[in-house]
DNA sequence: CATGAATGAGGATTCATTCAT
DNA sequence: CATGAATGAATCCTCATTCAT
């Protein structure tokens, strides 16, 4: 039956994903993914035929789940204050609430024999769509799509990383939202 | 006795850099870096205690060289305006001309097992002098030193990453200068 | 599934004892060791866990071995004369048909890094049950446990090593066990 | 100048010695050695050809030495009596006031790559002129050399070795000595 | 005589993967 | 579909030894 099935290679994908955390690339061996996730090696390759494979689909995966996150924070009838503060505070809420897939997502981003699979446009042209649209109207400035990417996400994840005490996050996080507000509003 | 021979160290060195560019942390062995350096695998325990005691060596000697070779790009004398654009176009060239340096800082960075090692703040601390000075004189609006590091350097890393024609290149680079210039300029 | 082969262990374990003999315990590497036993280095980690539990497993088990060799050769109805006889006997008998294990456990038994695991004492409770129950009859002299140990067993194992023709050896054994009858028995 | 030499010699063997004692045979390596002994590797091959010519050198010094500590407690005009009680009670005293020297000389014994350099027979000679003396005189029965070896000098090790508290060592000790001398005087 | 860098063989162990069950 | 033993290449690292200084 299906049930098993999905819920096993469930286990393997958080398993990855936690490891990956904990350990690093490096530190994620099929063993250790198999015994974190409490299958044995050779079920591995049931569900993928490949580590390498496995870890492009799970990476998919991941990087797809971030940005559908933060669709959930955005509705159509904001304006364009409201949206820049949901997609700062939600991208960074992800990045809390999800901590080892975006660690996962960062480390594989930054290495060249996975990050060439996903490309961040894939997933962000939702956003961009919304983004557009207000550009027509004439509440974002017309900067291009790979300057608004650069101020948008980076800065972002570059304060996820270094956070340290809840009040400061949200103090610098409140900032990082004013600052795009008035660099992008008209 | 034999002299300890620095030029070997170098070579060990970018070895490693060049390496981890090509095939990235994973593919970085001992044995593939001794390749690469023309060394013997062993020749690398006469420099290095370790495997992670090689890494966080040069990792912190790359993380500095970046920010050194930035602080070269500027002078006392600019004006908030010209050290904006020193900053995001000097970090920009230094992207480009040190590929190799950039992806191994980018990659041990996200990595857990190494990245506590160095932090940035250690590295740009001078810059954030001249930062500092500028907003004491009412140059530069007087925002934390976390939303300057988030708007300042990770977009500059985005752009790199993600560079593909030269033209388009200088345009999104303008584009970046013009828009933090208008940010934090008073 | 593959089922685990009893006879590939069993082909390990004599490749240990064989190896240990001619080369010492210096000269007992995985990779020699899985030649001398016809697997691969690898399939060693199937069966134990690292080297070091390999070595202490096989010496706790070769140790018992030498004991049960030694019950074999006594009966119940023995007066104290004949059990004196065949323990003398029994173990000298044991360490020239198998010399491999009786060198192996000689050397086990001085290493610091392995011998604490293996007492002396947990295998022969059953002969001292046996030297007990002639002590209370008044038949052997009592004599503490370590006194009887120290006298019963090392001067055997001495015996052992340093035999040289067959006639010398059956000359001096049946010395040693006159001795010890006579010491022993009241 | 000799002084400087000797002694630094003499830091090599005793640093071998002591780490055979804690590390077993298997753990002194040539560099670790070197370490202990404050010395550089490559000074070592100053004074031994190979790491093999190092061990039997000292391993052949240490064979010697036991012998002479013993040979010290022994006075010619003791009786048969005092003698077997000087040998026992000053063998067992040198494996405790020397145990790193004794635990070195155990292991060296039992490796078959390193034993046969040395044998007891060259070491004990003079006690066993003393007892032959004594036997011409009727005084200690006329066993065998090697029965009188197997009797005296493996029980006593074996005491040595597994001794616990100071009280039982001294109670066994004593018991030991009292069933020798009445096993091998008239 | 002492040194310390260099070496290449070999150390133990883990790897990703396969295959028979 | 799941398993777990088997594999051979690869892992990091240490070994004993040599050599130029």
């Amino acid at each position: 039956m299906r049930t098993r099935d999905e819920e096993k290679q469930q286990r393997i994908k958080k398993a990855i994903v936690r490891l990956i955390l904990r350990e690093g690339i490096n530190g994620a061996s099929i063993s250790k993914i198999a015994q974190e996730a409490g299958v044995f090696p050779a079920t591995i390759y049931v569900y993928y035929t490949s580590k390498e494979d496995m870890l492009s689909a799970v990476y998919r995966e991941c990087s797809m789940q971030s940005y559908r996150f933060l669709m959930r924070r955005i509705a159509e009838e904001m304006d364009a204050a409201q949206l820049i503060d949901a997609i700062i505070r939600g991208y960074f809420e992800y990045t809390v609430e999800h901590e080892e897939v975006f660690s996962f997502v960062e480390q594989c981003s930054h290495c060249p024999t996975i990050s060439p699979i996903v490309s961040e446009k894939d997933c962000t042209c939702e956003i961009f769509d919304l983004l557009h649209a207000r550009q027509k109207k004439g509440e974002i400035r017309s900067y291009s799509d790979a300057s608004l990417a650069a101020v948008l996400f980076p800065p972002v994840r570059y304060l996820a990383v270094n956070r340290r005490t809840l009040e400061n996050t949200e103090r610098e996080l409140g900032e990082l939202v004013r600052m795009l507000q008035v660099l992008l509003i008209e």
